[in-house]
DNA sequence: CTAAAGTCTCTAGTCGCTATAGGATCAAGG
DNA sequence: CCTTGATCCTATAGCGACTAGAGACTTTAG
């Protein structure tokens, strides 16, 4: 049984993180020592490591609790596994798509400013005018 | 002069954010109707557009807060405003590659399932367990 | 047995808004 | 002038996913 600062270590997930799984009902309530301190059993450590990795990936803490759910159902079709992993994989793409349109433009505010003040400065008259920008955004 | 529905229509930016801005200080406070109702010059909506493009960039509050008044003294060296969009381009680009990883990460997890149940699913095996990742993330 | 490290609950703060409640004001039509 | 409906006001609370702190209690090592 690990204590939770152990669980912390081990997983790599903040105390005040895992309470904060716990009260939200993303990890199940553990058992508590004499003197009410929780105690983690090994199978609830595998789910923070799960929890862990899932939220490295970016997922949501909803999805996440939709995947543990199915996790616990190992005979249900892994369909909803795979349409919440793809649905995930699309939303990064497109930060990936928004963010190079950002960065291409930012690029170009960078390095368009020659001046010496902020009266002539391109990075602020940039910034002022959206129609001197490539695209919408 | 403009009330703040007007102004909100005319920018793109939300009745209760302009209001958000100028709690925070980064709006200042406009005149107010005989009825106390918020009335807006053109350079205050000149300034919200600027603060609109620049949050659409992406860039924080403090860093806009930073730049708005830097565009209040024209005479100072524009290196700071320089600066602060080199900064936020390379935070972009950091965030840019995260997301790289963690696409290539998804795109093998989605792939590699051909399971049709949980029991087997490799998205949530891959989930579970980290060391089937290629790289660290 | 003691002292230090760890843990407990509870509350509040972060960021950048967004939503709601309950009221006041404004512009237009009759 | 009066009413109606849209807009506006303040104040407060909520979002997601934590993070930080206070003040009290428990565990562990020497």
């Amino acid at each position: 049984m690990l204590s939770i600062g152990q669980l912390a270590r081990r997983t790599g997930v903040k105390v005040p993180t895992i309470r904060y799984y716990e009260q939200t009902g993303l990890l199940d309530p553990p058992d508590r020592s004499a003197g009410n301190q929780r105690r983690y059993s090994a199978a609830q450590a595998e789910r923070l490591a799960f929890i862990r990795h899932a939220r490295t990936l970016g997922l949501s803490i909803e999805a996440i609790r939709e995947l543990v759910q199915l996790s616990g159902h190992p005979d249900r079709p892994c369909a909803d596994a795979d349409r919440i992993a793809r649905d995930h994989l699309q939303a990064v793409r497109q930060r990936i798509a928004r963010l190079r349109r950002l960065e291409a433009e930012l690029e170009r505010i960078v390095a368009g400013c020659a001046a010496d003040t902020v009266r002539h400065c391109y990075v602020i008259q940039a910034l002022s005018d959206h129609s001197l920008c490539i695209d919408e955004h």
